[in-house]
DNA sequence: GCCAACGTTGGC
DNA sequence: GCCAACGTTGGC
């Protein structure tokens, strides 16, 4: 299983439209990288949900429950978009100030490239946060 | 609200 | 196909 981060603002689409509606395309993304990634991810697979501009911070956990399919957002067809489903809240958001302050994290895509909206994250950075987060979920 | 990073567009 | 101009994202 590979693990992502996932960003979204809050204003446009929160953590809490997300757990309301269980599963939700995440539709909206125009970057070639970040939907090489959409590409890449398999049902199943767990993302970060992160809070950017307002909050800063990794606020819960996502499955991915359909992989990359055409966006019905875009009009030109061009660009995919896959379904989240909602897993459950960390119990302590981990800030982007935390996770800058953590040399284990500065390679971290979330660190290096302010503006990917969808990046893989490896294995030992995915259970470092979710230890950070409190997260004791499976 | 400002600005840096960076992707995209369009003229040549 | 290069590169300057411009737009967008997102941290501060």
């Amino acid at each position: 299983m590979a693990t992502w981060l996932v960003k979204s603002e809050p204003d446009a689409f929160s953590w809490d439209q997300q757990v309301q509606n269980g599963t939700e395309p995440w539709t909206g993304v125009r970057n070639a990288l970040a939907a090489n990634n959409l590409k890449a991810m398999r049902k199943g697979d767990r993302a970060f949900f992160y809070h950017s501009n307002e909050g800063r911070e990794i606020v819960g956990i996502v499955e991915v429950a359909r992989e990359a399919y055409p966006d019905p957002t875009d009009e030109t067809g061009r660009w995919v978009c896959v379904d989240m489903k909602a897993v459950g809240p960390l119990p302590r958001p981990v800030t982007l100030a935390a996770i800058k302050a953590d040399p284990d994290f500065a390679d971290l895509a979330l660190v290096r490239q302010s503006r990917l909206s969808v990046m893989p994250v490896g294995a030992a950075h995915w259970a470092k946060l979710c230890a950070l987060g409190g997260w004791t979920g499976k």
